[in-house]
DNA sequence: TATGAATGAGTGTTCATTCAT
DNA sequence: CATGAATGAACACTCATTCAT
């Protein structure tokens, strides 16, 4: 019974912490953002944050985590259509939503974290790695059972397909987000398939 | 005459520190490259520096820059070739082949340094958008050159046309770069342009 | 009835606590011993260890306290043996047989805890003081009476000869405690009071 | 000729800097003594600290180094004196003398440096054991050396010889230190050796 | 009264920047 | 100007102590 309620509890810090972390690194960078900033922006004295959290890279981790954690299971939906690219469409408009909900500097560190300096911290590259390197043997599946459904040419290598679609998303979310996340990014999910089925080549 | 040599001599110190300073952010990344790590490569003494850069974000923002004039004074090549979209795969294989042999993460920078912390600093965060902005101005003119042409679609708008075929050039570097930069980055250019013209389906 | 159950809980929880700082302490000196480190070797909560003790130095305060008990208390035995060194020598082996079975740390705190820098702190000081004075002061009581005996040349002060006779103790106690702590140390005993009384010089 | 100078400068920062540690050690403590405090006794920054040591650790190391370099360079003196014992008293004079001289608190780190809670630290521990052994070593060998000449007696071992000689040198220096560091420290030589030859038997 | 999490002052250390030589 | 040492503000992290339950 008071276990019950101080498992609660913790767990009501560490998700309010992680939350405030992510506020925090979204706007001001890993560097950028004090640990006293993120405390603060929780509502927690500072040394709280390590009841929870053994450093300020494994906060970061955390949040790469927590972020993959979700958008996985977001993607893991409509696994009932059978159609591989029509099934990505709807994983992506999903994704995107989520994305437009809950902020974009959480979805760039998911599955953009790539080219930032944190990735040179040892501790939080594994995560990240991971995480990227999920997202990419998911697409790759995808398009490698849509080939052998005879949906995708095969003249262009699957590793080279799976790259481009990713790209295509990171470039929707990249200049969605310079664009000041306007609504409408879940309708985007309709125009990458799109193009990247039928290509950008006048009729 | 005696000032000539003076200027020639200055010039030569401040393109040793930039060129070191390219290295090392390359290799360290921002944060983790300190001033003396920079010095040290380009053989001068830390106080150097500051003769030559008011500070570190200024350093940075310099290679930035140069990095943007070398690329763009490559991509103003092949201004002969009247069809757009050849003329665009020429320059991107030029491109390809500039960042093959100058290292990625200058590249990264100069194209792709989005997301990265540092620009969260206002001091390369100028430098940074207009490098941005310019990128993205031309692709998206030679874009509005080649729907006149007739050669693409109407029914994507231009904007997003653009921001496709820039994400396809970026997930293209970073798999390339995940990949640990194997030789071959210019014949993808073939790829990219290939992919946004027809698309990925099936004849 | 009531009370006096809670007394002796109260009286078990607190030796306990001493017990397991005594260990702490011992093992990793007094800085670098945590109350949590205490805490967790008494096996109860940090909290806890506030109920009986007001703070950390206090809690290492009595710790000196309870073993210049009974160190002192040991010293006390052998009073119906007549002859002054004779006494001191049984003694010896007394302490020395309670150092080898209590571990030498905790009697080194009591006895030689002389240069550590928790000396430094005001709120033990006074502690140490008196159980070192007190030390010395038994001793120089021994020495006067063995001189009024004609057992003790007079051309030494009694200050010396005291401090002396401690000094040999200590040096003992130090070295064994460098070799390991290995079983015999009581039989020094009989070494030290020899080397005092007839000196290192060949016959 | 710039080297040299700066050579110079270099020397001096580093022994302004040894010599306020050394006061601020033995005033406060190892733990309670802060770096700030170090730099701001030597008069420079606390930054600068740093430019002659790696950290804390090495500062106190360095102090023991040098503490140890000077005493055994006093220990070597009298040579020619044939006698070890005598060669022994008068380089105890030597060294009560520089003791006196130099302050206690450097001279029972260097002597006596062994319970405090510094030695926990791996990094000065060599150092603090190194310094240590030095001593005994040359203090078994000279017993050996006095043994040998039929000067001592032979039914102690050498080794509690050793440990008694050193015992009754610290004794001495504590209680001189508890004492308030009295003028006349060089004169209880005389005694130490004395007491360790004749013992304190009444003729 | 036991608990164990929250607190926040305190500190060793780093490093961009300055400046005397 | 080049140099390289001095500077000192800044910050992640620790842990003795407090306090709500």
């Amino acid at each position: 019974m008071r276990d019950a309620v101080r498992e609660e509890s913790r767990a009501a810090y560490r998700e309010a912490i992680l939350a405030a972390a992510e506020r925090t690194f979204g706007r001001l960078g890993f560097h950028d953002a004090k640990m006293a900033d993120i405390a603060a922006e929780a509502g927690v004295a500072a040394g709280t944050v390590y009841n929870y959290f053994k450093n300020k890279d494994e906060v970061f981790a955390s949040i790469l985590q927590r972020g993959q954690e979700r958008v996985l299971a977001i993607q893991d939906g409509h696994a009932e259509v059978a159609d591989p690219l029509e099934r990505t469409r709807l994983r992506l408009r999903d994704t995107f939503a989520f994305l437009e909900e809950h902020g974009v500097l959480f979805g760039m560190f998911v599955r953009l974290g790539g080219f930032t300096d944190f990735l040179q911290k040892r501790a939080v590259e594994d995560q990240c790695d991971r995480s990227y390197m999920e997202g990419v043997n998911r697409t790759q599946a995808m398009i490698r059972e849509a080939v052998s459904c005879g949906q995708l040419r095969v003249d262009i290598a699957v590793e080279d397909l799976a790259a481009m679609l990713m790209g295509l998303c990171d470039a929707t979310i990249f200049s969605w987000s310079r664009a000041g996340c306007p609504p409408g990014l879940p309708a985007k999910a309709d125009t990458i398939v799109e193009l990247f089925l039928r290509g950008a080549h006048a009729p």
